[in-house]
DNA sequence: AATGAATGAGGTTTCATTCAT
DNA sequence: CATGAATGAAACCTCATTCAT
């Protein structure tokens, strides 16, 4: 993959029939699947194809290329990712809420992990992808900026931190948790850990005696 | 490359005349340059061999393959990381030391931070790889881990903490920091972020008052 | 070519349509062809695919590697050779039916000779070839054993001779003839030759006064 | 190899010192080695080199190429093919005579068996290597003819028979008798194989009641 | 639309031979 | 003469993409 900037005009048409879109949809995840298990420089047209239950030429009636079909299923991962953190907490207690907020992010990269992986992968020489991994970030980072500065302002956390700073920095701390235990480790271990991530983000920005 | 264990049966010979081991060393040199360009599937022999003024075949005098000489670059880059964060410090004062370990990783990274992502793009497919990279952090996380304990003994941090999770997490908030920063923002941007890292892992593990 | 087993788990396709099959045979001719000029060494998938009229990547398209079609073709000749020697004769003298094989074996050979001769050379070192080869062998010496014990059982042929050695070493001589006689000789003077192998066999085995 | 006729006209020099004859020797014998187990195409300069102790360049101050010591060592396996074939036995029973001729065929096939092998393999591409072998073959046929013409002349074999072309085709029968049975047999078969080919011979030319 | 065959540029690796030291 | 590094022409094989049916 050649670094590029998305390109909207797609030559393949959006199919027009429910057959058309069940294959289309079945493409996208079997090219889904031999992503994950082989990223993105092994994974063979074919393969997909087959996968899909689809001939090598039904391929290109849906998509112009391999490029493009991954920003397809990277776009599908970006908007899971942004999906299922969005939602807020009910509860008012504030390191509940960081937990919580945690705990979300760790489940939904569990959910998307081997993806996450490939984007890494692919982030290197290809700037939609990188683009996209970088906008997971950033909304990951502005919730938790947004945050901070809301304990900030009500006293709860310690004013002289610098939030967006301290946000990137402890989103990291989540992102690199994530990338090294959900591979590695049970859930239970994952579980267990989660609490100290909590106790270290709290007393990071100064909550709690 | 293939999912591997290092093997150390090379078959290309050491070189053993002067001349061999500059020419040698010039392609080592030549073969970092292009990994770091071009990642490794990208990389080509033929631009290794012309950047480092050798011939086609003078590549596989001393390299059995592209995947034996990203390994040996990838040993290169493995041992300086080691060979960085070692020296100790000679401060008494648990933060400056704190600050003083996090400041060596990020430069160190620095130094290697193509590198690196390049290792991480390669860590997906190929077990040498992700071996070393693995080292790196265990090597990064284990010392932290001494530390936070000689702290907690010492009655300085929180004794309640477990100390492996807390050096597993703070060691990746600090790598995933270098990864993020490093090549995105100047060194003076990097210089100002130190001290915020170094403040919320004293805070983490329950250091200063 | 290296040492091996025959291998049936052929991972190019077999190809569904006419066109397909037409290609593919057309690729198996050019081959046999360009191996016959070439030997098997010295064949570049580049010309069989040019003599085929194909492209370069239509050649792996329907095979593996120049060792799968070797083994195809190999496998053509084999039978040919095979199917050729299979047909009994009328006659009941034993004399003309021991001229009528030999003649058979001699055409049999000279409609396959070049092949026959590439075969001995790779038989040096691949095993499915050997193996064919051996199988031709044993084809015929087996035959030419079974029709000495039965000319020993009726009493015309000398019964203190061992029927398995005498139909080895007989039909050595008539392999060895004909891998001789027939790429340096004119069809007249083979044809001329035949009777002479067929009275020393005969006499070999203690037929006629 | 290409096609060639024997050029005499060596640029490498002829070792003056007593050093540079063993070290000549020491090659040669190398080169046999390696020719023996890898046949002809798979040999390696490399391997030669390696295995009589000398340099890579120390090959290429002896011989031109490897076309050039593979003729050379095609010539001593003919040169000991003529020598032990030549020295005649001093029975009068003719019975006995072929005998023993063959046996002596046979053994000395044996002790150039691998090389025998080979050369059969480069024939297919060689012409020198064709001539050689052609010679060996004519000088065992013609030695046979005129021992068939002795005793057709003696009246012992059946004067009708065409002495030339029986030599031609019981040589053929011993060849390749000693071709198949020789790598594949124990010693004390072909022995017990041996009288079979003489009375097959024997009564072949009429001799013997 | 669907199918699957056809294309060919692109990359890796081998090794006989030459050449600098 | 000895050494061993340097050369580069081949040859193989892959696979994204195009195209005929």
């Amino acid at each position: 993959m050649t670094a590029t900037t998305p390109d909207q005009s797609a030559d393949a048409a959006a199919p027009t029939t429910e057959r058309g879109r069940r294959k289309r949809a079945a493409i996208v995840s079997a090219a889904r699947a031999v992503f994950e298990d082989a990223g993105f420089k092994d994974a063979r047209i074919a393969d997909i194809a087959k996968r899909a239950g689809a001939s090598y030429g039904s391929f290109y009636t849906y998509f112009e290329s391999k490029d493009e079909i991954f920003r397809e299923v990277v776009q599908d991962v970006t908007d899971e990712m942004f999906e299922t953190s969005r939602s807020g907490s009910g509860t008012i207690d504030p390191v509940e809420r960081i937990e919580i907020a945690n705990r979300k992010y760790v489940e939904a990269y569990a959910r998307n992990a081997r993806m996450m992986s490939v984007m890494a992968e692919v982030s290197a020489y290809d700037d939609f992808t990188g683009a996209m991994n970088y906008e997971i970030r950033k909304r990951f980072v502005d919730r938790n900026a947004a945050g901070i500065r809301r304990l900030q302002a009500s006293g709860e956390a310690d004013p002289k931190i610098d939030a967006e700073i301290a946000a990137d920095v402890l989103g990291g701390m989540i992102e690199r948790f994530a990338q090294v235990w959900v591979p590695r480790r049970t859930p239970e271990e994952i579980e267990a850990a989660v609490p100290v991530l909590t106790s270290i983000w709290a007393r990071g920005i100064g909550l709690q005696g």
